[in-house]
DNA sequence: AACTATTTTATACCGGTAGTCCAACCTTTT
DNA sequence: AAAAGGTTGGACTACCGGTATAAAATAGTT
């Protein structure tokens, strides 16, 4: 990821969360980012696919943070309306969630076929969520309750789509799990459901799971980029992390632990994305060993 | 409404169902229809113009159905069912929901606006057919049902796009409204709600209710046209239905038991919409004085 | 420092789009 | 028959996403 690549991105990010995507032409990009055309289509085959990039880098930005938040505090409902609220704070002033619905109906396949698998997969997290908070006996009903919470909570924000304070947020996040719950109890109770576990799983697709030695070498790559003042603690947690991670049982709750002040050393710094790209494949590999 | 332009907005209807909006460029419309583009432009002010007619229609039809469907039996759940059911079959095959979400998403502010209201309205008629069929003592809870309601069957129809019988579309409508039910209880038992009875309602831009007196001319000029072999019942209804409706007090349970068969006097007729139009008219006077 | 390879720039160009404009045409009213 | 007004076809504009290319700038290698 080229870090002019990585400018353009921003560039184009900006203007579509703020004129929309159908409202922005390749030309305002340009304009924005300073490049030209042929730049431009250098790095994107076209406009729908820097889009997919845009929306690609805000997943795994909201993957990674559920992971962070994740790794300290119990499990319960409350860490669940947490990792929810991640994803709709990432779609800021529910701006990010128009390009989404510009994206699945604009006729075009390739990219509808992209923000399926998004969907889906987040349908897939929600449910996997929804058992291990409430517990396995209500797995045959998850995959519902997901499809349905997703609806509901959908709802409530396109409805009120001027919501800034993360307070509004949370209150509509917990008021629509309790429902979620109720939904639980009653299709428990009538042992009703529409869909199958694990309906939404779509392994397919994914990426094979990065190598642990791989990921151990970029992140002692990593931490050689550091400026001198954050240098000395980056060394040190990096080399824990690979050291680690080469381990033939590596203890993941302390490597859980580490990784997110790791992580942070990054923020504000011009290869952030890179470094989360980077800890998104160890969460990954993390999440995998705890099966 | 021309008759020119209804077919018109047929070709369009037929090209936007099958290959989408953005897809249909207003020259696949001109050859469709075999008109050219001046007269198109006579017809609507733009390609969204002629979207929104098409969505208007669509509207329209779903309204008289559902009243006429509501006009024999008893209310309940199962009549529930079937109102629903109504609008969904109208989605042909989930592609005018398409459209829907296509204009929803088109950055232009004018059809997003008209979309909302559609939205708005909807949500409008299942709180209030909640109350209904559900007992007064749930009115406030009726909004977030409704709005819950929506989410969810939204849901359970984007992510199985393949459903052609209306037997599975019936079982995913009872099995949400199921739910519905559950929610309701959960939150009349917890007294908790987010929105306030009456939310959607935005009667501030809905026309002003058309005067009794002009439908009953609308509809003896509309059996004028009938063709002989329906011509005699076609008077006779109107006859009734107009010295009926400028009674002082109209028998409005005998009104709407005639008013159905002798709107569908003009089905496959080329007044149809028109026809439509009218009794749409005469439905809304209907339910006014009902209150 | 010189040579090479790659990237970036600027611009012309392509086919296609929505929408405008207008003179010619047709139909209805007078 | 004449006037009026809606209808027609098509030329035209401005813009779009995307391609092509030659010149300029930059980076890498020796």
């Amino acid at each position: 990821m080229n870090e002019r690549k990585q400018h353009v991105l921003n560039a184009a990010k900006r203007l579509f969360l703020e004129n929309g995507f159908a409202n922005t032409s390749i030309q305002n990009i340009l304009d924005e980012a300073g490049i030209s055309k042929g730049t431009f289509y250098n790095y994107f085959n076209s406009k729908n696919e820097c889009l997919i990039s845009i929306i690609e880098e805000s997943v795994e930005i909201a993957a990674v943070r559920r992971d962070e938040i994740a790794a300290d505090g119990q499990d319960g409902p409350e860490l669940l309306v947490e990792q929810i609220l991640v994803r709709l704070q990432m779609n800021r002033e529910q701006k990010l969630i128009r390009l989404y619905e510009a994206i699945l109906h604009s006729g075009d396949h390739e990219l509808r076929d992209y923000m399926k698998s998004v969907h889906l997969s987040e349908l897939a997290w929600l449910e996997q969520r929804l058992s291990e908070v409430y517990g396995e006996q209500i797995r045959p009903y998850a995959a519902d309750a997901a499809l349905m919470q997703f609806g509901m909570l959908g709802q409530y924000l396109q409805f009120a789509p001027d919501i800034t304070s993360s307070e509004e947020l949370s209150k509509r996040i917990r008021f629509v799990i309790r429902r979620t719950e109720a939904l639980l109890r009653d299709m428990t109770e009538n042992d009703e459901h529409l869909l199958e576990a694990g309906k939404f799983d779509i392994r397919a697709d994914s990426p094979p799971l990065p190598s642990p030695v791989r990921v151990a070498e970029e992140i002692l790559r990593l931490a050689d980029t550091l400026p001198p003042e954050s240098r000395d603690s980056g060394l040190e947690f990096a080399g824990f992390l690979s050291a680690e991670l080469e381990e033939e049982k590596p203890r993941s709750g302390l490597l859980k632990t580490v990784a997110v002040p790791f992580r942070k050393l990054f923020d504000g710094r011009p290869n952030e994305p890179e470094a989360r790209t980077v800890m998104s494949a160890l969460w990954r590999i993390l999440k995998s060993s705890d099966l």
